[in-house]
DNA sequence: TTGTAGGCGTTATCAA
DNA sequence: TTGATAACGCCTACAA
């Protein structure tokens, strides 16, 4: 009867009931014009053939794609999958569809993915910059009241932010070191140029210098999150000769908790306690370090929270239609776990 | 000069160059009958006013959108982003997008997810089935050629096929069991109109059946993926009364390492150990399983393997145009670690 | 080598 | 209450 093979649209619909597909189309968005009757009878005949409307025509004539964008830089971070998924489950209640993109920390690739996502034209941008530096962001100027940025604090663009205190983190970690008599510590994070990293790094100099300590930014080194990167860092260090590590330092301050086993995995291969030899604190608090060995003592983000923040920033402008734009920040906690060992107590039962 | 606010198409180029927008068109998209001269120029102003092409116009016209969807049931499952990520990665190398749809196990998600990835043409779909219910499979009959199944078999789709022998899985891990002496098991799952998790536990039965161990449905518990759901199912079976579980039971397999850690979680809540008290396998093994206390004995998903198997369907039909369906399948691995007690070994020793 | 016209599936405006 | 028509931004025959 119907073509075979044929989308169906809503031309397919009105010559099958002959009418005219501006009826139909009134008809499937409910417009009032439209007789009780008639609607009914497109809507059985729209069941009936296995219409779905197309979204592209859709977005293309009403300038509206019902589409949240996010770019963050590593999908496989669980604090980030988690803000992900949340955003993505509530929005999808008033219709809205939510597309990640990864970055991988590389500016090329934030940049090849903010043009895709501009071509696509969704309503709504939350993006984790992969620098402080302006290049990319310019892009999105045109709509910075449709942007929500994460991680960083741009004062000069008039956009939403969800902003965490990742200096304060770096602070909490350095201090819980500190506090516990360990002096050098080595740091491993991702390249100084990722704002977050940065701040990570100037909180632990604040707690340094909060300590009356000196802080060697020999100390910090950089290299993307993964297990077997955090591995390779303290690999490097490794002085097979003495079976010891080329450098001094009683604790390892990560930037995420992927990093720390990275160090786990390190005192496996070479025979070092943790925390007796050496002390670890991770960043992100991943569900499963709860129950490493030993417990990880971490950084945990308040990610509950941020999923929160997001949440009420899109609903806010995209449902209510509100137009101002908001700075939300919040901080994050020391999970203190069984990584940290105190020297003054050790040094004491020497 | 131009004005502003407006976006810019190609007929703002062509009107700032004086030239047709059909040519602007053919400059973009490198058509060799353009002047070379007049594609610099076209080029040169299209920079300069930073024009995106709108997709959405482009997939309406083209009938392409250059568009991947994948719906899994667990978008916080590592080993699921793991393949998101890598297909998302390998796949923007050609340009396309990919976007990612949780279906939370929910029949009726799921439905709605399929609506939409539909009503969002794209070119491919990966689909994870919440059932073996075909109901939501038939509205993607039209486009079974350009369908990746995964974790099912579903002989009379004509369509790709991701699939892992969970059922092998399932066997093995009760093997594992059965063979250090552990009769009694409890088994932690998904409901089992989940297709995967009742191939895992059929699994477990082919095991015991093999060892002439009778094996009771009773023992199967099903819940979703957490830790929290994983340490609530262990809770009910605790008797407070006695101090000790209401059912006997030596060992536990779990469809996932994220139940296992709710095991985990209860042991330090009711003070058993592991393995000495309760033996636990998991499933998928995430990367952090090899640093728990005790390291998790797990079952390996072929992630890699799986991810290549996806890349490679995706490039043989979208790259070079091939229309024949393919199957892969893969095996999972078990890898044995410290949560499995010898009770052969244990006994002999008391 | 460049320009004109038609159409992809929708929605919105206006006329009937 | 319904129908005809234009427009969204782009691509592609075909004409110039």
């Amino acid at each position: 009867m119907t073509d075979t093979n044929k989308p169906i649209t809503i031309k397919t619909i009105a010559k099958e009931l002959n009418i005219s597909f501006s009826t139909v189309s009134k008809a499937l968005n409910n417009n009032p014009a439209i007789k009780e009757e008639t609607r009914k009878m497109v809507l059985d005949k729209a069941n009936e053939m296995g219409y779905t409307p197309n979204s592209l025509a859709k977005g293309l004539r009403s300038n509206s794609t019902k589409t949240i964008a996010i770019i963050f830089n590593d999908i496989e971070n669980p604090v980030l999958t988690y803000i992900f998924r949340t955003i993505s489950i509530k929005m999808a209640d008033h219709g809205y569809t939510t597309m990640i993109f990864d970055s991988q920390f590389s500016e090329k690739i934030e940049r090849a993915n903010i043009l895709t996502v501009l071509s696509r034209q969704p309503d709504f941008i939350i993006l984790e910059p992969t620098s402080m530096n302006p290049n990319n962001l310019q892009l999105l100027s045109e709509m910075s009241n449709r942007l929500i940025l994460q991680g960083v604090r741009y004062e000069t663009m008039n956009c939403h932010h969800v902003h965490v205190d990742y200096a304060h983190g770096g602070y909490l970690a350095a201090c819980a070191m500190l506090s516990n008599g360990h002096r050098d510590c080595l740091v491993i994070t991702e390249p100084l140029s990722f704002p977050t990293s940065e701040q990570f790094v100037l909180g632990i100099e604040r707690a340094y210098s909060e300590y009356n300590v000196p802080f060697n930014r020999d100390m910090v080194k950089t290299t993307h999150s993964s297990i077997t990167n955090g591995f390779q860092t303290m690999q490097k260090l490794w002085d097979y000769d003495t079976n010891a590590f080329s450098i001094p330092f009683t604790g390892v301050l990560t930037f995420d908790d992927t990093l720390a086993y990275g160090v786990y995995k390190a005192a496996m291969q070479y025979n070092f306690k943790i925390p007796e030899d050496i002390s670890v604190i991770g960043f992100d608090d991943n569900p499963l370090s709860a129950f490493s060995m030993p417990p990880l003592t971490t950084i945990h983000l308040p990610k509950e929270k941020m999923a929160e923040n997001y949440i009420s920033i899109l609903q806010s402008a995209l449902l209510e239609g509100r137009t101002e734009t908001r700075f939300f920040s919040s901080d994050p906690i020391l999970i203190p776990r069984d990584s940290v060992c105190n020297l003054f107590r050790r040094n004491r039962r020497n």
